[in-house]
RNA sequence: GGCCCCGUAGCUCAGCGGAUAGAGCGGCGGACUUCGAAUCCGCGCGCGGAGGUUCGAUUCCUCCCGGGGCCA
């Protein structure tokens, strides 16, 4: 499906040549607006010399009415160079489809189910949990633009033996005593001693934190409601008995062993904690969605084959079920590293940060680094570095275009072309013709932070335009207020992927 | 012991097998009589190490070193 002005150009120069051709930003724009190593990649298969293919890609770009200029360079790259009609193309559809644009790129669109966050209700949301939620959202955001029908999930374990920890340790704290060995000893515990239902009083205060976090949780599953479940998931699977114990046969599905289900007499007989793993994703996959993304820290990891295989015992396929992990967060005091903790109090909580840096800040900051590095907080240096934060750099593109806009008086829609094109135009046009590639690659890859990179150099590309060019008393002043509305737009889009604000003002 | 992730500039990090590897922060020096200076411009031989695959490797493979994590 043709995204953009620049994905057409692509297809149509692949069309000609017969071999799918990208088209990409060169970093020194001595080399074209746009660049393909097409020639490069086809040479082994066509079995030519990567220069001679060039010159023919070349011939082809040449045919193209869009295509102002055409050089094959290096070992076989063809740079290009565009009209000013193809960067009026460009913009305008920016401008057309507003807050479409970059929109709807998925293949096939799939009811996706995103289950994010899943802490535990025993304490506040913690920064872990934070990049957990943001990361997920995030994601999640970035399928819903794709064109996926996205369902936000958090599962609340509410039942096993970090709740009984939990309700040991504020039974203890009400009789005034310590509590027991392993239990709950952070201070907010002191604030639940009074409460009749401390479980849902925690869970309301997440529900606040994510809400004020900008997470929307469209479903919450109680661990405690599937219990009446776990008969009904066990018959349903692939099982066998061994040594008076009943086992899954996930190894049989891609896991790199077997898993108790339930234990021997000896041991209680009780059902293992795979056992609600598989009742839950059981009423998951009965509610129809075409994928289950579990989002889930690096600690986790050990949950991958466990659910693919569970899956597969269940008789689905296993790539139905899609598990992200990302790295963890650590706390780094006076330059030393701090084992975080909820248990012991011994962490930060999102709540903490937010107070800390703002919303904006710690969405960003979260989101930013992507899933596979992991993300040290310093917690002296938190507020310090946020001043600092690229964050703020976006929004202030975004709230000078509305200052500019505002001072214009009328909405423009047109986008009406100059002769001449300046380099800072045509830089930030080409910028904003990446937004639906940015875009759906993040999408497919799961990679949110390219949005917030992408984010800065489109700000970057304004604010070089804006210290070169006038706006309003300009003659160029419809083209440039063109110009304006369509990087606002994006900007605002790429702030809202990852749940921060596009200010009007700062 | 097995498995997962990471090692890129002083610091924090980008970089879907391609040209001379990029940003932010910190540092130094410049730019406001003008739509917002929370901005812009200039100053940078850094891909942990060794092999391999390839026309081409920061990117893929193997081993080693160094950090983090999970399981046993």
């Amino acid at each position: 499906m043709p995204r953009s002005a620049l994905d057409r150009l692509a297809a149509l120069l692949g069309e000609a040549i017969g071999a799918p051709v990208s088209l990409e930003r060169p970093s020194d724009s001595a080399h074209g607006d746009f660049a393909t190593n097409a020639a490069l990649r086809l040479a082994p298969t066509r079995r030519r010399p990567p220069r001679e293919l060039a010159e023919e890609v070349a011939a082809a770009a040449g045919e193209i009415a869009l295509v102002e200029r055409v050089e094959v360079a290096g070992p076989g790259f063809v740079n290009l160079w565009l009209t000013p009609a193809w960067f009026g193309e460009a913009l305008g559809e920016v401008i057309e489809q507003g807050e479409a644009y970059g929109g709807g790129t998925a293949e096939r669109p799939e009811r996706v189910q995103v289950e994010l966050v899943s802490a535990n209700p025993t304490g506040p949301v913690t920064v872990a949990s934070g990049r957990n939620g943001a990361f997920g959202d995030s994601v999640a955001r970035l399928l819903e633009l794709a064109g996926h029908d996205v369902e936000r999930e958090f599962y609340v374990n509410d039942a096993g033996t970090q709740i009984e920890q939990f309700s040991a340790s504020l039974e203890a704290l009400r009789r005034g005593e310590e509590p027991p060995e392993g239990g709950y000893t952070g201070e907010y515990m002191r604030t639940l001693v009074g409460e009749q239902d401390p479980i849902g009083s925690m869970l309301d205060s997440i529900r606040r934190t994510l809400e004020r976090f900008r997470l929307p949780i469209e479903s919450w599953v109680r661990q405690s409601s599937l219990e009446g479940a776990i008969p009904a998931a066990i018959d349903a699977l692939d099982t066998y008995e061994s040594d008076g114990a009943l086992w899954v046969r996930t190894s049989a599905y891609g896991d790199d062993k077997d898993r108790v289900l339930v234990r021997s007499a000896e041991r209680g007989g009780q059902p293992a904690y795979v056992a609600w793993d598989a009742a839950y994703l059981r009423h998951k996959l009965e509610r129809g969605f075409d994928r289950l993304v579990y989002v889930l820290g690096a600690d986790h990891h050990g949950y991958v084959g466990r659910l693919k295989g569970l899956a597969g015992a269940f008789g689905h396929d296993p790539d139905r079920v899609e598990i992200l992990i990302y790295q963890l967060v650590s706390l780094m005091e006076a330059g030393e590293a701090r084992k975080m903790s909820k248990r012991r109090g011994d962490t930060v909580f999102l709540d903490e940060l937010m107070d800390e840096i703002g919303v904006d800040a710690a969405r960003w900051y979260l989101v930013s680094r992507g899933p596979d590095q992991p993300i040290e907080i310093d917690v002296d240096l938190a507020a310090e570095r946020t001043q600092k934060n690229p964050v703020y750099y976006v929004q202030y593109a975004h709230a000078r275009i509305a200052g500019i806009l505002r001072n214009a008086g009328e909405t423009p829609l047109a986008a009406d072309l100059p002769a001449e094109l300046a380099p800072e135009e045509r830089e930030l046009i080409k910028r904003l013709t990446e937004f639906p590639g940015v875009a759906a690659e993040a999408a497919e890859r799961r990679a949110p932070h390219a949005v917030p990179t992408y984010a800065i150099r489109l700000a970057d590309d304004f604010h070089r335009f804006y210290h070169e060019h006038r706006v309003l008393e300009s003659e160029e002043r419809l083209f440039r207020l063109g110009l304006c509305r369509a990087t606002q737009t994006v900007i605002a889009r790429c702030l809202d992927l990852i749940g921060v604000e596009a200010p009007m003002r700062m």
